[in-house]
DNA sequence: TCGTCAGATGAGACCTGGTATCATCCCGCC
DNA sequence: GGCGGGATGATACCAGGTCTCATCTGACGA
């Protein structure tokens, strides 16, 4: 088995999981090392195919298992893409925030909680319900797509479009 | 076939349907009938197993039809769950709004965009994004099943925890 | 060093939500 | 009555995810 490439994000990762009491396993590291390398949302059957390209043998409930186990660490979190499907991302552990995903390249920003917060307890008092969690996700051109964008066709610049 | 039953709701999603230009038929009438007396979110399958309970012969790929058929109208709108099962709602099609979502008993309200829109506006600007679309999920306990909780467990006050 | 045992693993069956295909049906129109 | 297009049901198929089970591995104590 190939050793993993130890990236900050990759050593953060598998701290998360000894800190968590779990073994550190050779799979696990390359979980994470897959994870950690990659820039952007990713899903089981990328790191599937990318395991398959080092030449790794790891089966698809070995991928979903570690997946599950860094979802529940909160170092990877579950996205629901525009498309329906869903994806995963690298994130930090410690401080609620939200998503942004460029929907070209698939690239992924953490999104502090902000004022987000006082919205969403607004809403909550406004309908009369104990808000337990929320979800925000947020989908667009990051600065290098839509610049790609403008080159390409300088007529018509990016316009947002809110949904 | 049985006949459809005219509530309000049935009756503004069949004239959407009607006004986009597609047949109103029998079956689409059903599926319009079975949302619209949905108090919440519900599944393809929900749908397909109370039509069952209907005595009505309607297949898997109708009911799917019906609802893609509906979403495009934005009559109804997918909705992720944190299970990260998807479910559909019926809702406003006029207005960007998002939902509020009852853990317990699944009822669902429409909560409007207001000062979200700004927020994400910021954030966007922040981050240099183009924001194209933005989707908001509350989830909490409604007022009854609040109050039931309450009054099942007096000594422990229903409390947000937000995720 | 060896034995033990819990946890991790891979293979593969299975489930579920959703899509694609295709023959058939139904309905409006000529 | 014939025709054509859209709607339908059956069914195969696909992808994401779960479950089961036999096997393996690694930590740990004797």
């Amino acid at each position: 088995m190939r050793p993993s490439i130890n990236t900050i994000q990759t050593k953060r990762i598998i701290e998360a999981l000894e800190r968590a009491g779990y073994q550190a396993t050779p799979n696990r590291r390359l979980v994470a090392d897959l994870v950690a390398s990659t820039n952007g949302h990713f899903t089981a059957a990328d790191l599937l195919e990318r395991g398959r390209r080092e030449q790794v043998k790891m089966g698809r409930a070995t991928i979903f298992r570690a997946l599950d186990l860094l979802t529940s660490l909160r170092v990877v979190e579950r996205l629901d893409l525009p498309s329906g499907a869903h994806a995963y991302v690298v994130c930090e552990p410690d401080k609620h925030h939200h998503h942004l995903v460029c929907s070209g390249c698939g690239r992924n920003e953490d999104v502090a909680d902000g004022e987000l917060g006082a919205l969403v307890d607004e809403i909550g008092r406004r309908h009369g319900y104990q808000i337990q969690s929320h979800r925000l996700e947020l989908f667009g051109a990051c600065p290098v797509c839509t610049a790609a964008s403008a080159a390409a066709d300088p007529a018509t610049p990016a316009q947002g479009d809110p949904a």
